[in-house]
DNA sequence: GCCTTCGGTCTCTAATGTAGACCAGGTCTC
DNA sequence: GAGACCTGGTCTACATTAGAGACCGAAGGC
């Protein structure tokens, strides 16, 4: 087996372990990038938890977010294969999204992180005020 | 405010500290913000990782983040409680970031994030090409 | 006619992220 | 002993990006 024959098995067989999100310039990351962002992850809880969405259902939803934002974050999802995108030709328009396999796959990862905040964002803020109080007293 | 935000904010103070990252006012979804950043969880993957980290080792590693963004992210998570910031008085001086019991608990719900991606990238990029070209074909 | 609805897009401004210089202050080299 | 390191930041410009609000087109109601 020559040089060039092994190092090509290697590849094929670290195939994964070659994607890190550490790296910048790896295209994990960039995707990695794309997702770990509040209206991407919100997006993602609000379909998981109450199913598929129109527009401005979703908009409602996750409150705060603009218009903007808002189709932007889902036509990155949709682009990558998180979101499907079925627009129904009525008028007034009418535009429903839902997860795809791979965007429920994500949410299931995503929804815990929301709990997680939920439960323990009192005691975060605490640790905030006394962060602040110490840095505040410390500094003068 | 709209009415409907009044109304979620006054549900929010009467019910038992009823806390839902969905609202725009709520405090735990100022704190989801903060979180829901990839700089943030990138620092909170590499602490769980590579356990405690010097700010040069944590930049290394975090491949692309600048050291204002390191700076300002552990600070942030230095000041909800997530993380623990020692400093040494020697000279060089010498900084040692490690995760507290809360950036722990955080972190493990983190990490399968950034594994999930990396195992998908390649087929959430799949689905970008296909987009695109299908958005190509059709747009023209 | 004129207004409303829906799912956007466009524009302008404010905020935020990035790159790179600078800093203290002690050690190491020459 | 003058200079060139080293660290963990901060400060300053510049580029990118998020946010607020106007606008849009086609159908339907008043």
């Amino acid at each position: 087996m020559t040089t060039e024959e092994a190092a090509r098995a290697g590849v094929e067989q670290h195939e994964e372990l070659e994607l890190d999100v550490f790296a910048r310039l790896c295209p994990s990351r960039e995707m990695f990038a794309e997702l770990a962002d509040k209206w991407s992850m919100l997006i993602l809880m609000s379909l998981s938890a109450c199913g598929p969405q129109r527009f401005s259902e979703l908009q409602r939803a996750v409150g705060g977010v603009s218009r903007k934002m808002l189709t932007q974050s889902l036509r990155n999802l949709e682009r990558s294969g998180l979101v499907l995108r079925t627009v129904f030709p009525e008028t007034p328009p009418r535009v429903v999204y839902d997860l795809r396999p791979l965007g429920r796959e994500l949410a299931e990862l995503v929804a815990p992180l929301g709990r997680w905040t939920e439960r323990r964002a009192l005691q975060m803020l605490a640790a905030r005020e006394e962060f602040d109080a110490a840095h505040a007293g410390g500094g003068e």
